[in-house]
DNA sequence: CTGCATCCGATCAGATACTG
DNA sequence: CAGTATCTGATCGGATGCAG
């Protein structure tokens, strides 16, 4: 455990000051998370270019796309092409993929915890603006 | 731990499927995390303005001041106003502030882990695109 | 089925100038 | 010192049409 890290104490592990710029663009690309999370779901962590589609609320056929070779470019996902007619593609998270996932956890968990609070901020904050 | 949460088997908490969305927006601004972190180091806490704009690497005035006010109104920050001459305004990490950045943390060191390895992947699929 | 190209409106963010 | 206002180029992302 690494509780108070940020105050770069001793806690063998020395901590880099937020390396997070840069690859942290990666994630923040509105679609990376909810198109890995959905792959996270599925039984081998595999899913078709069509299933993504359908089922990641809201993406469209460019983003789905952009997004998917961003991630396969990072090695976040693997990209297996069958020479079908019609062709069939599949995506598969990787075990790097996995780990950013699981990385994500703690975060995804403070969000929940959190989302209600910082609604009940905002609401007041605008009240006092208007 | 809940190292295995994205599969929803039961492990104590219930997983939302991917709440991050809409929150998860906050943290992709580009420089709400430099923000927050440089606040973190602070003896207090507590930063001014100025001091935030000198040492937040490569911030504009705008940005900071439109990053402050996202982070006062979601209640990760407060503001100080002391009405002197000339004014001083401070802005103080609050608890929450100090949770959100906790809960990055763990995102933080997969980062630090793997930077290397995205980077040979990055070069590896432009190489093989010229 | 999968994915690329293009057009186009919306938003973002930097630079600059001005105020209490 | 700590903002606000405006102008502007850049990027994002949706819609559509076409191709292997």
């Amino acid at each position: 455990m690494h509780a108070d890290a940020p105050q770069g104490s001793g806690e063998g592990r020395s901590f880099k000051p937020v390396p997070l710029n840069g690859i942290c663009a990666l994630l923040s690309d509105k679609w990376t998370v909810p198109v890995l999370w959905r792959l996270s779901l599925a039984a081998d962590h595999r899913l078709r270019f069509s299933t993504l589609k359908k089922e990641v609320e809201g993406i469209t056929q460019r983003m789905l796309t952009l997004t998917l070779r961003n991630l396969e470019r990072d090695g976040l996902v693997a990209r297996h092409y069958f020479p079908e007619v019609p062709p069939r593609v599949e995506y598969e998270l990787t075990d790097m993929g996995i780990g950013a996932l699981h990385a994500l956890e703690v975060f995804n968990f403070w969000v929940h915890d959190n989302l209600h609070t910082i609604r009940e901020h905002r609401r007041a904050y605008d009240d006092g603006r208007l």
